[in-house]
DNA sequence: CTAATATCTACAGTCACTGTAGGTTCAAGC
DNA sequence: GCTTGAACCTACAGTGACTGTAGATATTAG
């Protein structure tokens, strides 16, 4: 190693990626496709340091590879107001905050019905009783009987 | 349509399934096989509704197709102590309490990062700049730069 | 009887990776 | 210089829980 360049496997120790990801990532053209070295081994310098540890906090904080790619073609361009960069991340707290509640409400419902099981056969076991009722009459609130599918907004 | 029997179509209208996915538990073997039409449709009762809803159900409350399958194996014989339900139930909304505390702690970080933004340009715009730093120092808690992957624990 | 709708099978695609197989390159120790 | 073992390479299959498509067949309403 000439230079500063480094391999993949640091790269992936330095912003705690593994690497197949960041293999992935230059796949589907989220990382740049760096130099080589003579045997063809990929050898990466600060740039990409900075461009992964952007995706990888990115992604942590649960935005989608999509609003990744977009956001890092925004932040190529300094110019850029980075008006439409907040309208990205203000839809993604809307959507954080969703989730909050949706899963706020489930744990509400978990735990009503774990509540009521007396711990005795499955016979008259509150919880598959629970589980049974798919017609969410048991429901105090119906904010989870509503919408179909959590998979609604972020995933993180 | 003899009987009381109905097709597809009518099962996932009452259970608000789609009829892909029930074909989808069928295949995986959640849902029983029905009997067939003398042209080949599938033929539903009751049963396979109170079925239907319970993994339906069950999936709204973000349990995976795997716990259902052992909870309606569990379900299937009344006898049984339903302590394992309860656990099932009971590690389920620990996952739940787990992954709303990290949603909380991501909802704060974006918050932060949001009231930082001058709504200038990309080049000095917080959002960014927060994003890009992939150190995690920003971060006053550090709930989110300790383990990686929101994937943990539950996905609903 | 006809036309529209619903259903059938089989398979590909989604998202964001993760894992595997089988081979090559690199860095370190001797 | 040689060997060894770790790290790297490509290519592809698998994950979970579906969703969508194509092309053929069945049912139903008028």
């Amino acid at each position: 190693m000439n230079d500063g360049a480094f391999s993949i496997g640091v790269l992936a120790r330095e912003t705690g990626s593994k690497v197949q990801t960041i293999r992935y990532y230059e796949q589907i053209g989220l990382m740049p496709a760096p130099i080589r070295s003579a045997g063809n081994q990929r050898r990466y310098g600060p740039a990409h340091v900075a461009r992964l540890g952007f995706i990888r906090h990115a992604r942590e904080l649960g935005f989608s590879l999509d609003h990744i790619r977009e956001m890092l073609a925004l932040s190529d361009d300094p110019e850029h107001p980075c008006a439409e960069v907040d309208r990205i991340a203000s839809a993604h707290l809307a959507a954080v905050e969703a989730r909050i509640e949706r899963l706020n409400a489930l744990k509400r419902e978990l735990e009503r019905m774990l509540g009521q099981c007396r711990h005795g056969r499955v016979g008259e076991c509150r919880v598959i009783e629970v589980l049974s009722d798919y017609s969410h009459e048991h429901c105090l609130s119906d904010d989870h009987a509503a919408s179909n599918g959590l998979d609604s907004g972020v995933r993180g």
